[in-house]
DNA sequence: TAGTGGCA
DNA sequence: TTTT
């Protein structure tokens, strides 16, 4: 499939968009194994069902979430952290689908970041309305593996900022199938999503889909 | 240590 | 509309 992605992208039929150093948005990144993707993640959600967290002040959270591989991430009143297990059912999370770990590595591959061994993929399932705030990505032990975030389904403006919250954030629309990598410099920029608009996708109805692809040990 | 929320 |  490696070689599926680099031929589009080489086609024209998708492209590369530089950020800033570091970081890189693939434009509708090939998705070959589109129905796979959503069989698998439809297997995930019915084991481990996306759930509102609240965070450590005691919000819920309007993103619900779910989690497959060896790891997953989690908020509770008791902090931000990775566990084995989900608590919901006291199982592990489902394990990362080949489908999932072979696209989250080829988009990594072709950003710059080869050889990335993601252990933990957070589902993101946002409803029109919902956001995530500015945040940076920083409970993993290893800082040096980038982050991978695939964009499923209805489209969202995703904000990229720098290392300080008050940093301005740059507006980069993300559509179905696109994809935006960062590590190296970029590892600890802030990001977030702005409230999702109302809006139709056939793949996933009203919802935006993403996951999130990390090295958390 | 506080924190990916929501409001004014 | 952007910020705290």
């Amino acid at each position: 499939m490696t070689l599926d992605l680099f031929a589009e992208l080489e086609q024209g039929m998708g492209w590369r968009e530089e950020l800033d150093a570091g970081a890189v948005v693939l434009r509708r990144f090939a998705l070959p194994r589109q129905a796979e993707l959503f069989a698998a993640l439809e297997r995930i959600t019915s084991q481990a069902p996306l759930r509102h967290m609240v965070t450590p002040g005691g919000f819920r959270m309007s993103v619900a979430m779910s989690n497959c591989g060896a790891c997953g991430w989690l908020s509770d009143r008791s902090g931000y952290r990775y566990d084995a297990l989900d608590p919901h059912s006291g199982k592990p999370w489902p394990p990362m689908p080949q489908a999932f770990l072979q696209l989250a590595q080829d988009a990594a591959a072709a950003a710059g970041f080869a050889g990335f061994a993601p252990d933990a993929c957070l589902i993101n399932r946002y409803e029109p309305g919902t956001r995530l705030s500015l945040h940076q990505d920083k409970d993993e032990c290893d800082l040096s593996a980038p982050i991978v975030s695939v964009s499923l389904g209805v489209p969202a403006t995703f904000l990229f900022g720098g290392g300080q919250r008050a940093d301005k954030c740059r507006r980069v629309p993300l559509a179905h199938g696109d994809v935006v990598v960062w590590g190296g410099l970029a590892r600890l920029r802030y990001h977030g999503v702005l409230p999702i608009k109302a809006a139709q996708h056939p793949a996933t109805g009203s919802h935006r889909i993403n996951l999130t692809f990390r090295k958390a040990r």
